[in-house]
DNA sequence: ACAACAATTCAATAATTGTTGTATAGTTGA
DNA sequence: TCAACTATACAACAATTATTGAATTGTTGT
């Protein structure tokens, strides 16, 4: 992960039409969603959905599959997780009893990330 | 996690500048940096540091402290966990396998991200 | 080939964001 | 109190981003 694929994610990412267009995909899974689909259920223009689905795809946070006369959309979670891992990289000066200080103080990610082994820098 | 604040913190991550300070401050954990160190270590114009650390604060992915003439600055590495959890919610119809074939796609979020239990939805 | 449909591109406009230099507010130590 | 220092606020300008309607490209089914 490069700096700049990461601020190409967070820049999709800072638009509210863009996230709602994200996480439906993201909840979808290997489903996907076709434009239409997307634009219908998200009370979107389609012109507008259009430049949304652009940026989301150019900076890779989608992929785009054609399938006759529409085109098919789906979240890219890899490189989501990645970003995730390059955003915690070398976190807390390298002392695991930060980390999980830190995690306690979260409201929701007790079941969503692992245990902290003793030699690991990272959350 | 509301959606507001999701794309704020998006926004604030967008920038390189500021991608490069909060990851900065995350190596840093609970020990943080005053203003000064920050714009010296990333080479920086005080006013251009003052400006993105103002837009990383109220976004609340930094907090601030008065030590003195100094301001000490850290990372709200809770609020970063809160946001990761609202990024993977519900993903995957929720179909655990799907996940986990997800993950094996991406380079390094293996030792990050738990095993998923039978009964999640989540990543 | 043709009419209907899906989606995108284009052009115009409105609104927001980033950078720099200068000026200002607050703190420290002699 | 005064000079030095830390950091931010302000103003001006450059650059980018978001939204909309109209036109265009490509696909389907008859």
């Amino acid at each position: 992960m490069d700096k700049l694929t990461a601020t190409s994610v967070f820049e999709s990412l800072a638009s509210g039409v863009r996230l709602d267009v994200f996480r439906l995909l993201v909840k979808q899974g290997l489903d996907g969603m076709v434009a239409g689909e997307i634009a219908s259920t998200l009370e979107l223009p389609p012109t507008n959905l259009s430049f949304h689905l652009k940026a989301l795809t150019q900076a890779r946070l989608l992929r785009v599959e054609q399938e006759g006369r529409y085109q098919r959309y789906r979240a890219n979670i890899p490189l989501m997780l990645d970003l995730i891992a390059y955003l915690t990289e070398e976190c807390c000066a390298g002392n695991p009893q930060q980390c999980m200080d830190l995690r306690a103080e979260s409201c929701c990610s007790s079941d969503l990330l692992p245990p902290i082994s003793d030699n690991s820098t990272k959350l």
